[in-house]
DNA sequence: GTACATGATTCGCA
DNA sequence: TGCGAATCATGTAC
């Protein structure tokens, strides 16, 4: 406590030495004739200043209003705001210059290009869409996921929007606070307007580094959700038995040829409740799988190939009755997948000697290991003969018209037997 | 824990 | 751009 007088009163020397152009400040604002008197009063202003903290309150305010009606006041107050400019706040000023942050500009252009600032756009979706992209997935099959993803950075979006809303209030509540305090402190120590500016600068500022803490908290909620979404993208999930029956029954119905288009692709994401690039990732793994390993492949060929057959009998005995075209694949969803009319997929195993009779054809077929019959129904029973080549390469498969000789009749049987 | 199955990803190619 | 091939990563059966 005893420094505080000690101070004062060292920094009241400091500031009368320093600061030479107080007397003539006074005489300017006094007349100048009792120069020895005016200081006189300066020096008593100055003490009762420097002595008002230790003094009661009830006192301190009395004298508070005793100061503040002086007629020195002013001038007084000028002199002191002049010094405080030319040594403090000057070093403070010249830090305050400072260029603009480069973290801040980043983490600003990521908000935007997330979409969690900047304009609403359908709540980021087109970073979802990025993000899909970048993971090998496309269109609408994987709106469950997007709507989720979206969902989420939404809920991201609002918390940021939220808190800044907050921040902001509360930046302009306490500088409000700060000003009026600073103006009411004004009449009793020297604050220039210059001073408070500069202050709510310094609160600005403050508020912003809060505010980059946000920004860099919500960046980095952006970023785990979106390694979450693309984590849980890659993680595998085996299809369904329905699904992988659909599948297969496809792919050994077009054996020929496994090669979906767009529309059969789609048709088959959707009965299996899978995504069109799974069905993709699906005939691109099985072709491969396949073509490696054929003989292990070959019983799951009969397998589904006896029930396309008996699944084409039966449809075709109805169909002929009914005269009308069939689609012969088990799920009995007529016209479901892209196949020719009346397909009928034949798989013939000769290590064991097996053979299947194709009974819409009425032919016993008997070929070499590896080779795959497609009956056609059609005009003539045409018969389409599809294998993989020794290349391991996919022969496509002749079109009816290019394998039926109108004199060739149901058991006419084209065989490659290269295999 | 291990081997195998299988969906997903990556890369090079035509 | 779609495909084959290789590879990764995870699920599943034992």
């Amino acid at each position: 406590m005893d420094d505080q007088p000690r101070l004062m009163h060292s920094s009241h020397g400091v500031g009368m030495a320093g600061h030479p152009g107080l007397a003539q400040h006074m005489q300017d604002s006094t007349g100048g004739a009792d120069g020895e008197g005016r200081k006189q009063d300066i020096g008593d202003i100055l003490q009762q200043i420097m002595t008002i903290t230790d003094q009661s309150l009830d006192e301190a305010q009395a004298r508070k209003h005793a100061l503040n009606c002086h007629r020195m006041k002013p001038a007084l107050f000028n002199v002191l705001c002049e010094i405080k400019e030319k040594t403090v706040l000057s070093i403070r000023g010249a830090q305050e210059e400072e260029p603009p942050d480069a973290q801040l500009m980043r983490l600003d252009n990521m908000l935007l290009a997330e979409g969690v600032s900047g304009p609403e756009k359908g709540g980021g979706s087109a970073a979802a869409a990025a993000a899909a992209a970048a993971a090998g997935g496309g269109g609408p099959d994987n709106s469950a996921e997007h709507s989720d993803y979206r969902a989420k950075l939404s809920q991201i979006r609002q918390i940021y929007h939220t808190e800044l809303e907050k921040y902001e209030q509360a930046c302009n509540e306490f500088t409000t606070h700060v000003m009026n305090l600073l103006r009411e402190q004004s009449r009793t120590r020297p604050i220039s307007p210059k001073e408070i500016e500069r202050m709510v600068n310094i609160i600005h500022r403050k508020f912003s580094t809060i505010q980059m803490q946000l920004k860099q908290s919500t960046c980095e909620a952006v970023m785990i959700l979106r390694s979450r979404f693309l984590d849980a993208r890659r993680k595998r999930r085996n299809f369904n038995k329905q699904a992988t029956e659909f599948l297969n029954e496809y792919f050994y119905s077009h054996l020929s040829n496994p090669y979906p288009s767009e529309e059969a692709k789609e048709e088959l994401a959707k009965k299996c409740s899978i995504t069109v690039s799974q069905v993709s990732n699906w005939f691109g793994n099985k072709r491969i799988r396949y073509k490696k390993n054929i003989g292990k492949f070959q019983e799951e060929a009969n397998m589904y190939a006896a029930r396309t057959a008996v699944t084409a009998t039966n449809v075709s005995t109805h169909g002929s009755q009914a005269n009308s075209p069939s689609t012969p694949n088990s799920a009995g969803s007529a016209g479901s997948f892209n196949m020719n009319s009346g397909d009928l997929f034949m798989s013939v195993q000769s290590l064991n000697g097996d053979s299947y009779q194709g009974a819409q054809v009425g032919a016993n077929v008997q070929s070499q290991v590896g080779s795959t019959l497609n009956f056609r129904e059609g005009s003539g029973c045409s018969l389409a003969l599809a294998l993989s080549d020794a290349n391991g390469g996919w022969q496509d498969a002749p079109t009816p018209s290019s394998v039926t000789s109108p004199t060739e009749g149901p058991g006419s049987v084209h065989s490659d037997t290269s295999n």
